[in-house]
DNA sequence: ATGAAAGCGCTAACAT
DNA sequence: ATGTTAGCGCTTTCAT
């Protein structure tokens, strides 16, 4: 049979023809088998140095370099990690928000560091199925998802069925899956305390307490009232998702509404710094008149006007460790989930301690 | 030959066990040959109606996903893109910049949209053969670059070698590759003229003009100036890399030399934000005692307090087209560097026009 | 309409 | 130290 015909009339000149050279073209043009060449070029130590140094060099002048696919195959390995940025139908959460765009860096740099390649896909959070298709067509090792979303019950499908899968996000009872994410309760905590001490005392909390993370962060924030003997308000609650348009609307109907507050936090920098610049608009000055706290820290928390006040959350760190955590559960290993430290960044946007 | 143990010994419930269902499983089941299988998932007119319903609902039950390394293989296909991310170890620019992040996330969209995979990489761009890699390995059918730097010659070089790559950047004369990019030098003078319009005269100018598309945006600000009558300071020449850090301290040099100068033009908004900063803590006013003009528009320009007037680039639309080039190049068909429009979005760092 | 068998580019067990 | 050969999971020609 030889539909081969492209194959069978590759001549000896052949690597310099228009397809990339082989290891048959390296074996034909050392005068040795395939097999030699693939031992010299994997380091084996059976082959002699000389051969393997021939070899070695004619691969180089040649710009030979192996077909990852093949060899993939016959070893039944992959080093690919595959990264799934869900986003959500509903709450029309993009790609575009900067801490997610951020965690993509610090995750292409974490995976590259560790020899991986980093496969990068958008999917509707409505069907993370076509998540799972990564893994199941062996594209990647494994997944490394960014936010939970509403989706704890498809990720905890997804890791019955033994899918290798580590999620950005917050601790769930009765997970089956290993997550990796700030202290969302501490972050609340910490944010709301501070501006306690700073002498603020009616905040408004911006996030939908009914995503997991902000859930934790909500609890910190009622934790910290009440320790100051304070009870949250309903009334200051602006229950928005991720979205520097819906934290905007939300302000400006309390400011409208007259509802009295001295103070936001915001789950997210994009919402404080969009809260700032609606407050800015009433003619409500900050640090003075209300004080704002975000969270994140991203990169522009610094550069904004004025300058955020935010808890950090590690975004740097957060990509090793998602990937070390990926690559544990790869290998067997029971990963518990792993809860980030955070920190307050004092900067401008809450006035100084009266203290 | 038995190395093939695992294999040899999967028997009929195999579909079950551990390791993913495979085509083989799939003809067991249905008693009958993987080559109808094949053709069945496929789509093939030569399968009987009733077969094929038969197994696709099989395949579906045992949640059948096929193994696209091996099918690529086969037929020397492939549908993966490649998007290098080059860091630059001099002017140390890193990921960071919302710019890049933005654009990675409108690739991703592009890529995905067209059934494509996306494989992000950064590599270290003294080291450009090592994106070349992707290709020659398999890993990916082409490459999109984002920034050219200072590789025009490495870029060239791998073009030459017929490597299907598109690079987001600028046209530079004699160049082998194709580039998508903004018009820079439109830019440039609208960004400049706009200045000029609102009454702002001695414009410092932050960028390296080393830098293919800082060249030609700086051409743009010295023919708007000329337009008026005026002459390039040198003085007012901040000549940094895209960093906002670098953006500062010049900035805050000219302000400590007492450099007089009444408006900035910054070649990221990043940059913009960060000057205007600067110029905040050193007590002139922003638009009023200095005007100040971004580039980029990148979501949080509008956040900005105050809001940067911005030259926007199409970020949303650059994804697609470098996708679409690339698709072009891999298909043999020449393209020409492409030309993005820019447009200038005005807001509140510039004062209102005194006409 | 279906099956047998070859082969995509590679590795490794088994020769020698 | 090197060659021979089977096979990774799939598609397709050729035969039936």
């Amino acid at each position: 049979m030889k539909r081969t015909q492209k194959t069978s009339s590759r001549s000896a000149d052949d690597a310099t023809e228009k397809g990339r050279p082989q290891m048959a073209d390296l074996a034909r043009l050392a005068g040795v088998s395939v097999a030699t060449v693939s031992r010299a070029l994997n380091g084996s130590a059976l082959i002699s140095k000389d051969t393997r140094e021939r070899i070695e060099e004619l691969a180089r002048s040649l710009n030979y370099s192996i077909n990852i696919g093949a060899k993939n195959l016959r070893l039944k390995q992959n080093r690919t990690i595959a990264v799934v940025i869900p986003y959500d139908r509903v709450s029309r959460q993009h790609i575009s928000d900067p801490f997610f765009l951020a965690m993509v860096g610090s995750l292409a740099d974490a995976i590259t560091e560790r020899g991986f390649d980093m496969l990068l896909s958008r999917v509707d959070a409505e069907s993370l199925d076509s998540a799972a298709d990564l893994y199941n067509s062996g594209k990647a090792i494994g997944i490394i998802l960014i936010g939970q979303w509403r989706h704890h019950d498809q990720l905890n499908q997804m890791a019955a069925k033994r899918m290798p899968i580590v999620v950005w996000g917050t601790q769930i009872p009765q997970q089956l899956y290993c997550t990796v994410g700030g202290d969302n309760m501490a972050g609340g905590a910490m944010a709301t305390r501070h501006l306690l001490e700073r002498g603020y005392r009616r905040i408004v909390f911006i996030g939908d307490p009914q995503l997991a993370e902000v859930t934790y962060r909500h609890q910190g924030y009622v934790e910290a009232l009440a320790a100051y003997g304070l009870q949250p308000d309903p009334q200051l609650l602006v229950c928005v998702p991720f979205d520097a348009n819906e934290a905007r609307a939300g302000i400006n109907r309390l400011c409208e509404q007259g509802v009295s507050f001295d103070a936001v936090f915001a789950c997210s920098d994009v919402m404080a710094s969009a809260a700032s610049q609606v407050l800015h608009l009433h003619g409500r000055t900050v640090p003075d008149a209300v004080g704002v706290v975000g969270y994140d820290d991203i990169e522009w928390a610094s550069h904004c006007n004025p300058p955020l006040t935010t808890v950090r959350q590690p975004i740097g760190a957060a990509g090793a460790e998602l990937v070390d955590a990926l690559l544990c559960v790869i290998d067997g290993v029971v990963v518990v989930p792993r809860v980030l430290p955070v920190e307050l960044v004092v900067r401008s946007s809450t006035r100084p301690d009266p203290g």
